[in-house]
DNA sequence: CTCATTGTTGAGGCGTGTCG
DNA sequence: CGACACGCCTCAACAATGAG
């Protein structure tokens, strides 16, 4: 189970690459996460290094392109056996399906990006009252727009960056609805872990727009069922949320034969 | 038999084309 | 604009084979 957090651990806040993302030095922290350099190191650690050694292994925030680039050649140097495969830096599956675009060099065109958005950025995260969830989601990647701001940053990659967001407390939460939707949208392991359990109706019910309150519902039933199972005290402990629903949903599909063989 | 190596297979996120 | 189908062609999991 130790061997990998990133894809096992339901609590996604609880893996220890995850909490230094989080840490003082990494992209979310205060005094960088609203300028380019913390806006441009988010989106690498979600659209390029995520459970990577690089990750693990190097520092989170990154000044330029070209810093990143050097610290690419610092661990080609420092690790030379490791890092002799391109997974080192970038692995393709990070998120259970691969993306076949998703490679370091993608981080150039980020950075430009990061510097045109800088103000949209720092206007949208300094808002007196939080933005909403879904607009967070949107800055990252605006609905019809089909190049997408960052390349290979897709709908999926995109709503857990704006979960990160919302843990570091620059947007609000998502709601209930707003999960449902994001579970519809990407049409990825929450959905099948909901019909795993059967909340939800077949995949021929896929993208019937009956479906998204259906989702909605069980999300609540999956909420209901925690809330029941566990005091107050251990869902704190657990750091459970909503957020937490949906990355456990993801999980439950992938680890369904690990669970079942035990 | 055990353990190592090679061979096979299918799940799956993202981008694009198309249609309404 | 959203919804959907399809192709990309990788990587982990598993199976088969080989070596000791």
């Amino acid at each position: 189970m130790a061997r990998k957090p990133n894809a096992i651990l339901p609590f996604r806040e609880k893996a220890d690459d995850r909490r230094r993302l989080t840490g003082e030095d990494g992209p979310f922290a205060p005094q960088v996460s609203k300028t380019k350099e913390g806006l441009f190191s988010m989106v690498v650690c979600r659209a390029i290094t995520w459970d990577t050694d690089f990750a693990r292994r190097s520092k989170q925030v990154f000044d330029s392109y070209e810093d990143l680039e050097r610290e690419r050649t610092k661990h080609k140097a420092l690790h030379p056996k490791d890092a002799e495969q391109e997974s080192y830096f970038c692995k393709k599956n990070a998120y259970g399906g691969t993306a076949f675009g998703r490679k370091f060099e993608n981080a150039k065109e980020y950075w430009d990006s990061a510097i045109d958005l800088e103000e949209e950025w720092r206007e949208l995260t300094s808002r007196e009252k939080r933005c909403a969830f879904t607009e967070c989601v949107n800055f990252f990647r605006p609905p019809g727009d089909r190049a997408g701001r960052f390349k290979e940053l897709g709908p999926l990659a995109a709503y857990l960056l704006a979960c990160d967001v919302a843990y570091a407390g620059l947007c609000c939460y998502p709601s209930l609805g707003e999960v449902a939707q994001a579970v519809y949208d990407n049409d990825a392991g929450a959905l099948k872990g909901l019909r795993y359990l059967g909340l939800v109706g077949s995949a021929g019910e896929r993208r019937n727009r009956q479906t998204i309150p259906a989702i909605e519902a069980g999300l609540q039933e999956v909420m209901k069922f925690v809330i029941e199972g566990y005091s107050e005290k251990e869902r704190e402990e657990m750091g459970f949320d909503i957020i937490c629903v949906e990355h456990l949903l993801c999980k439950l599909s992938r680890n369904h034969r690990l669970l079942t063989a035990a």
